[in-house]
Parts: structure tokens; C-alpha cells; sequence
DNA sequence: CTCCAATAGTCTAAAATGGATACTAGGTTT
DNA sequence: AAACCTAGTATCCATTTTAGACTATTGGAG
């Protein structure tokens, strides 16, 4: 599937939406391991998209991004970031100093993620009071 | 902040994402409650972008949804369609006959998502074979 | 010389989240 | 009368995430 929905138009994307899964479901029999969700899995496990904006700035070290997003365990913040090197988005690059410096910095495949990225953040941006004035609204009505 | 990355070219994207980024930062005090977060975090729980997709194509009612995506347990539904009506994309209709009948569809705002779904979705398609080889090439490296 | 800090993590136990299954109500079919 | 349909709840268990202590190494403070 190429990127069709350049004009933009609402009903342009829905129908690039709707044939792509209808082709991919016909493809594979309703298989539930679909390959875009394999990948959208992974942007919306909570800390991904915040590490790739961190790094889109510039390459960090890990404490480096530990402080830029402070409330994620260390934990968390080694698996995402393996995560994203094994998916072919971040490169580790470790030197050995003492102590140690570990840099992760975006690939070209990385970087590739902003543009999508850019849209959907502007979309939550541009979206963000009229979803907290939905969420009064319902609060309001069945709270 | 408006969408500026109509051009689409990489370097805007970035610098869009990290103006913007450092903006929100510079105003809150790096306060962990991103409103972008809050709204992308949403889009990342595993059903609701599938869900957005499948009353993309036409208003579904509840057991439809269920058929559509059916590696998702009612609960998860139910509460996936309840946070989308909670934030304005999906609008639920009742019916009283007997049995119950609950239509689901999205709203204007729901459909607005669509357009940058689309783009984010054409990109893991388009994408999806060279993060396969990443992890192919990962796992042989380190396995 | 000893203590502390910093690096990039790992490990474990507790807390939060998600899923499987059984259950609800009221009417229709067998 | 028993089973089945709808659109969900309620409950319990498994997985995931988090918080916090712990690792090795070396330079600097006292």
C-alpha cells in the first residue's frame, strides 16, 4: 500500500483505511497477527513515541534520557530502548570509558517515524480541549 | 500549534515535533501530564485503533465489533468503546427492543482521526518488511 | 585509604493492568 | 420448560509495569 491520502480529504482517508484492512483481512482470514498492529503495538506502548521525540532532537545517553522523561523506570526505559534498536529505529553505540557512555541516537528509519508522528501529535494538539470538554460532558451526564 | 509540516520533508517534521515539544516543556515545568500523551496514550492500548478502523467502514453494533475483532475479550470492548464515547469519537445509540440492540459509530471528531491514522498506518505498512529484517538481524546478532 | 558519586544497567517483589470465564436481565425459539 | 439471543458485569488469575535495591568500575573528597 502506498500513501494514497495526500489530498487529505476525511472521506479519502477512510476509504484507504477501510480497503487496506478489507485486502489485508481477505489476504490473511482474519489472522489476528496483523502486520500494522505489530507495528502500532509498539508506538503505543506509553513510553516509545516520548523517547523518539526525546531523541529526535538529538542523540542522548541513557541518563540523559532518563532525566528527559523522568517518570519512567529504568527498567522500562532499557526494554523500550531495546525494543526500538531491534525494530531498526535507535542505534546503540556503547564506549567503553569507565564509567561507562552508552548513545542512542535515531536511524534513518527512525527519523522516517517523525513525519507520521508530526501529524498525529498536531492532530492531538489541535484536538486535546475539544476531547477534555467530551470528557466533562460524559463525567456530567453519567457520573 | 498548527499543523506546519504540510511540506512533509523530514527536517520540519523534527523541528516541529521538537519546537513543540520544548514549548509544552518550558511552559509546565516538565510536568509528567503531557496533553499529547494523554491523548496518545489512548491510541496505543491495543484495541482502540482497531476498533477506530472497524466503525471506520460503518456504524457497528456491539456483537458486530466483537465479530470484526475477535481476539478481544467483551470486557476489553466494553471498555474500549466506553473510553472512546468518553472522549467524543464514538457516539452510542441505544435501541430498546428485546434482546438490546447498541449501535456504535464515530463522530466528526472520531473521523477527524482518521486522516492521521492513515498516515501512521501507511507507514508501518510501508515499513513493516524492513523492521521484520531489523529484527531478524537483531536476534541473530544477539541471540 | 576509605567513602561517595556517577555510569548503565539488572533483579526482585509489589502494584496495576488485562484476560478468561461465568453470570445478569428479559424475551424468543424449540 | 429449557436453551439462546442481546449487551454487558463480576470475579479471579496471569501478565505487565513499577519502585527500589543491587552490580562493577573508577575518579575525587576527606
Amino acid at each position: 500500500m502506498t500513501r494514497l491520502c495526500t489530498d487529505n480529504s476525511i472521506e479519502m482517508c477512510r476509504d484507504e483505511i477501510v480497503a487496506g484492512y478489507r485486502q489485508w483481512r481477505e489476504r490473511t482470514g482474519n489472522n489476528p497477527h496483523c502486520p500494522v498492529r505489530d507495528v502500532l503495538d509498539r508506538m503505543g506502548d506509553k513510553w516509545t513515541t516520548l523517547i523518539v521525540i526525546t531523541l529526535a532532537e538529538r542523540p542522548h545517553r541513557f541518563s540523559e534520557i532518563h532525566r528527559a522523561v523522568p517518570d519512567i523506570s529504568r527498567r522500562m526505559l532499557t526494554q523500550t530502548l531495546r525494543h526500538l534498536e531491534r525494530d531498526g529505529m535507535v542505534l546503540r553505540q556503547v564506549f567503553p570509558t569507565m564509567p561507562p557512555s552508552v548513545e542512542y541516537r535515531l536511524t534513518h528509519l527512525g527519523e522516517s517515524l517523525l513525519r507520521p508522528l508530526a501529524e498525529l501529535i498536531a492532530w492531538a494538539d489541535g484536538n486535546h480541549e475539544r476531547i477534555m470538554a467530551a470528557r466533562v460532558a460524559y463525567d456530567a451526564g453519567s457520573g
